[in-house]
DNA sequence: ACCTGAACACCGTTCAAGT
DNA sequence: ACCTGAACACCGTTCAAGT
């Protein structure tokens, strides 16, 4: 199970956590692991396939012991979205790139089905199932991702583009909304809150065939 | 307004959409617009910030002339939605740069505005508005930028990873489903459910406090 | 003000060669 | 089989210099 390409893996997820995923380089992984640059090619094909291995290495990580454990179809969704969430607020330069290639790692089919197995049994109708999956996966890893590459927290340490700001005026939303919009972000609750309305989504796609 | 900076923006923009973003090095940019790299650095800071100001240009293109012209809340909500998976379809490379800055700049905030002038309209707590935006355009992002990396459509000619795919008996939901996974996908159709359900999604927690 | 040339410290990947 | 050294064709960015 933790053979040499593993060993290799983990130690790109290393260097990525500790100096970000920019520092990750042929070179830089291969110094790590006491090695020529060239002796990496044996263990991966590509620079993309070592970025592909590093996120597959955080989706083992991901996948809860016994997904049964959890007693109700929507418990077991939450679950899956807070673990994912937390794997991308412990590695942050994860995020994104779990957008970019599809699932179809045996721990990615993994997680796509205990969402399937999920929206059985709330009562969706079949052929709605991979819409639904979709929709649930796209929102959580959004959510991830937007957390993560602060997206959701302008102005943090980064006041650029502030100055050409249009006038309230032009931005009556803004205006009707005041003070709503300065109160401090819990991005925990708001998550909460997301996944029990995503919750009552499903319930309600089930409720509309039934 | 089409000042020098629009101008290089632009040109980098093309760039990215004949030979991809990492086609898009300081170098060729100046090669293209005639210039020495270096000269480019008058017009923008970084190359970080070369890659905000392409999709700053975007963001501009895709926002509405006149926010008001389409009648209920829920079409002007669709349109902007259309209108950013229009602007990933013609450039796939910019989906995932959405998620990675704060809509700060003024075109963004406008964005963020027809979304929250539409959830006050839908009768939404006020306190609940901001969520709510950052739900759906989460979403919207994440649904384009998966559409964009192929995240949706595996095997199109990526077959890595099959070697080790678990059997179906591990796969209860996979199994379950059957047929419903060899569909083709109609993401167009998909996007359009999608929407219906978060436009419900909306009117329930308007309905929820009213 | 605006641009250039040369240089620095890097990249991913190839290829032939070593054991 | 497994690894190395040297090389190729690139990067972003700095700095001093030119007009």
């Amino acid at each position: 199970m933790s053979g040499r390409r593993e060993e290799i893996l983990d130690a790109a997820v290393a260097i990525a956590d500790e100096r970000g995923v920019d520092a990750v380089s042929m070179r830089a992984l291969a110094d790590r692991v006491g090695v020529t640059p060239m002796a990496l090619y044996r263990h991966v094909k590509d620079k993309a396939a070592l970025l592909d291995g590093m996120v597959g290495r955080l989706l083992t990580a991901l996948l809860p012991a016994d997904p049964a454990e959890e007693h109700t179809w929507d418990e077991r969704l939450r679950a899956l979205a807070h673990a994912a969430r937390k794997v991308t607020q412990q590695h942050p330069w994860a995020a994104h790139l779990l957008f970019s290639r599809p699932a179809v790692t045996p721990d990615g089919l993994r997680a796509v089905d205990i969402i399937y197995t999920a929206l059985i049994e709330a009562g969706v109708p079949e052929p709605q199932v991979p819409r639904l999956e979709r929709l649930i996966s796209t929102f959580v890893i959004g959510f991830a991702a937007s957390e993560a590459s602060g997206r959701f927290t302008p102005g943090a340490e980064d006041p650029r583009g502030r100055r050409g700001r249009p006038d309230d005026g032009e931005l009556p939303g803004h205006r009707a909304l005041g003070p709503w919009l300065d109160l401090p972000l819990d991005l925990t609750a708001e998550f909460e809150a997301d996944l029990a309305d995503i919750t009552r989504l499903v319930e309600a796609v089930a409720r509309y065939e039934e």
